[in-house]
This record gives structure tokens, C-alpha cells and sequence, in this order.
DNA sequence: TCATTAATACTCGACTTCGAGTAATTGAGG
DNA sequence: CCTCAATTACTCGAAGTCGAGTATTAATGA
């Protein structure tokens, strides 16, 4: 009955599940897969398990009953318990009201694209620009393709997932055209920093010149330890 | 040197910083607060440090001194090794080179959706959209408090967060309007459903309801343990 | 001057996540 | 009728993540 701070959508998905019947886990995935929420929730199986195990713990779920036909493994149906049932709707509640930051790999990446040089940074974008619209196009095909009369409410998940995509296409595309007209205010400086490192420049010099090169206020490139 | 396949993001915030100048551990993690990048990166002592350790042991970073300053915890010095230059540049290209599918709670949960009630939905959604609209506010602020010459490439990540940002107000103000005017298709049926549900009607009673209330194809209602 | 807070620099272990591996059963083709 | 692939159902251990905890020193202020 411990109160486990279950972090893992994929937690959740179980206890919807089960709201609807008993299930054992093998059925949820297949159930998930079917339902194509394998797009919008992470599932593989050593997770799906131990999310199982550790939700019988903390008395959200509870076996119902363990049949073995044949030789097969043994299956174990589990169901929610009146806490579980609480404990799912809550959830969906808060995760719906409650925006999170959530950290992305390309956030990650932007923030470092500094090291390395500004025309080999257009040629990555160029290329995950071409990606993205791969991408669109495949679910333009994939829209296209969904029967008519099919409750949209069964894949808002989808359309939501396309809005992300197209602003980040804008975004992208909109980063490559800056940075292509040195728009894009510090571009001369990250360009000229990495002139400076591959002609072998020491990098206090690079500092000095690239101080230098800003007018005004340049209080934003000094570094904690050397502030005074 | 055994390749390990690292995916955490701040193991490649790690190599980047090394690439400036050697470091200690918590040095990284003060000089990554400073520059904002832990807006973007998630950090914490315990992953910060066991990255480093492990990206020693695959041969991209190695120890370059060991100083001790008193009675204080010894600060083990890193840097760089050329296996590891190669490895930052080759991996931050990667990152933004290449789009991956990142799950996020909220998607999680809009698949999820249909476990609560339009009405409770509708009423989490609106929470979720103030909140929203408070982080665009503060956004907002700290924008117009940036000093006039700060170079827009050094905090990019942020107008990338930003756009991300705009994108889901645009989305749930949407989908909270499509809700409330029953204009999306299959909101009738869920609500429905909840009805019948809260009114102790039996779970294969609501299916055989909401077929019938779906007009022409319902293939895609069925079960997959059901279909022929 | 003495107490209290902040900063420094990391450690530890509980918990999660991952995906390859296992082992039986069913189905379809030749 | 035999084989080989797919499906069913789960296990296991290595690796990663998390954040509270620890122990010292520096700074602040009553």
C-alpha cells in the first residue's frame, strides 16, 4: 500500500485498462499496440512488467486469477482496485491540468549547438528539416487514409502530435534562413570563434578578440569564477 | 573504450564543456546553472556524476589532476580526450541532424483521455491552458528584460521552447473549443458512454449502445480479441 | 564572537528502464 | 506431414536515474 511515486505513463495506461476489464499484462500490450498508443506511450516489456509489480505494491491493481493453459507461462490476470480506480482518473486529471517540462534531445542540442561551427550547423538542420517534412507527409498519407466517420476524439493524441511537428518545422526552417543571412544576432562571433580554434588560437586569445568584437554591454559572457 | 551507448544528454553537455576547458564535476553542473542550461538539460548530482564516470570508462574523458584543498572533498579534474572530440562534435550533429519520437506526459494523456468524462476533461484542459498562458506571460517578461545586444544564438533553445510553447496554447484552445461545441467527432459517444457508466449499466450493454449509435463502418470499434 | 545559513563537492542505495533472451504453441507453405 | 516463422507470455540482469544525505568551509549578521 506504499505510496510509490509512479512516474511512467505507461503506469497509467495500465490502470485505464483495467478500468475497462480485467487484463493480464501480455493482453495489455497487444491491447496498446492494437489501439496504436504504442505512438504516444513508451512500451516494452521489462518496463511494462515491473510497472505491473510495482502497481500490485502499492495496491492499485490486484491479481484476480492465474491460469496456465498447456505449457504455456502462466498468465496472470490482474484488476483495479477501488483505490486504483481513484488513483486513475486523478492521475489522467493532473497530468491533463498540469503542464511539466519535459526535456527534449533537440532542446538539449540547440542549447549546445555552439560547439560546433555555424555552416556544419546548417547542414544538420538542413538535413532534419528534410526529416521533418518526411514526416509530415507521411501523416498527410496517414489522415488521408483513416475511414471517414471515424471519431476524431480516438486520435486527438495524433493531431496533437502533428501541431508539435509543424511548429517545429517553422522553427527550423525559420533558424536555417536567419542563420544563412547572419540575421541571427552572435552568429559573426560563434563563426569567427571557430576560425580561431581551428587555426589553433589559445582560447583565452579568442575571448579577448571575441570580447572585443561585441559592442556594448558584455557582461553576459563572463564566467561565474571570473566575475567580479 | 567499450562503446557505450550513452543517451542522456547531459553526458554530451559534459564533452562539450571539456571541450572549453578541463573541469571538475561540480564545476560542470555550477557552470551549467549559470548559462541557463539546465532549462534545457535536466541535472542532477547523482546523473551528472555517474555519466562522468561513465564516460571515463569508454575512453571519451580521463582524469587530469586530483587536488585536494584542505578538508574538503577532493575535485578530480577532467578533460577531453581526442576519442571525445570526435564523439561531441559526431553527437550533437546527430541530435540535430536527426528528428527522434519524444513521449511526452501530455500526449500520454491525451491518448488516455477517454477514461474521464468529457464534461471533468473539458474543465482540466482550461486549467491546463491558464497555466500555459502564465508560462507565455513570464516568457514574456524575462524576453523583455534581456539586455539589448545579447546575442538571440545564445539562448536559441528558448525560442525554440517558445514556439513549442505557442504551438499547445493554440492546440488545447482549439481542442477546449471543439469540446465544448460537440464539434468533434465521437464526443457524443463518450459521453455517453460515461453516462451509462456512472449509471451502473454493464460494460458489453455500453458496447452494443455506442455501435449502434455509430452509423455506417465501425470496424474500428472492435476488439481485437474480437474481430474475424 | 558565535550561531546560522549558504556554498562546496560529492556519495549512496533504492528504484526504474531497457531490450535481448527463453521457451512453448500455433499457423501457413511446400 | 514437416518445417520455419510468427505469436504468446514472460524473465533477467546490466545499466541508468534520482534526489536525499554527508561533511566541510565560507559568509553573514545579531
Amino acid at each position: 500500500m506504499a505510496e510509490a511515486r509512479l512516474s511512467n505513463p505507461l503506469a497509467l495506461a495500465v490502470l485505464v485498462l483495467l478500468f475497462e476489464r480485467p487484463m493480464h499484462p501480455y493482453e495489455m500490450s497487444t491491447t496498446l499496440r492494437y489501439r496504436r498508443k504504442e505512438d504516444s506511450i513508451k512500451l516494452n516489456y521489462g518496463s511494462l512488467y515491473s510497472v505491473v509489480a510495482s502497481l500490485e505494491k502499492s495496491g492499485l491493481i490486484e491479481v484476480k486469477e492465474s491460469v496456465r493453459e498447456g505449457n504455456r507461462p502462466e498468465r496472470t490476470v490482474y484488476q483495479l482496485t477501488p483505490a486504483g480506480e481513484t488513483k486513475a482518473t486523478a492521475w489522467l486529471s493532473e497530468l491533463l491540468s498540469t503542464p511539466v517540462k519535459e526535456y527534449t534531445r533537440f532542446e538539449a542540442a540547440l542549447s549546445l549547438i555552439g560547439a560546433i561551427d555555424p555552416d556544419d550547423a546548417i547542414r544538420q538542420l538542413e538535413l532534419r528539416l528534410g526529416s521533418l517534412i518526411l514526416q509530415q507527409r507521411a501523416d498527410d498519407g496517414i489522415r488521408s487514409a483513416v475511414p471517414a466517420g471515424f471519431p476524431r476524439i480516438f486520435m486527438i493524441e495524433s493531431e496533437y502530435q502533428r501541431a508539435l511537428l509543424d511548429a517545429e518545422v517553422q522553427f527550423v526552417r525559420n533558424l536555417i534562413t536567419d542563420l544563412k543571412s547572419e540575421n541571427l544576432t552572435g552568429v559573426k562571433q560563434w563563426r569567427r570563434m571557430h576560425e580561431l580554434r581551428s587555426a589553433g588560437v589559445p582560447a583565452d586569445e579568442i575571448f579577448a578578440e571575441l570580447t572585443a568584437m561585441t559592442a556594448g554591454s558584455t557582461d553576459w559572457l563572463e564566467d561565474p569564477t571570473t566575475r567580479s
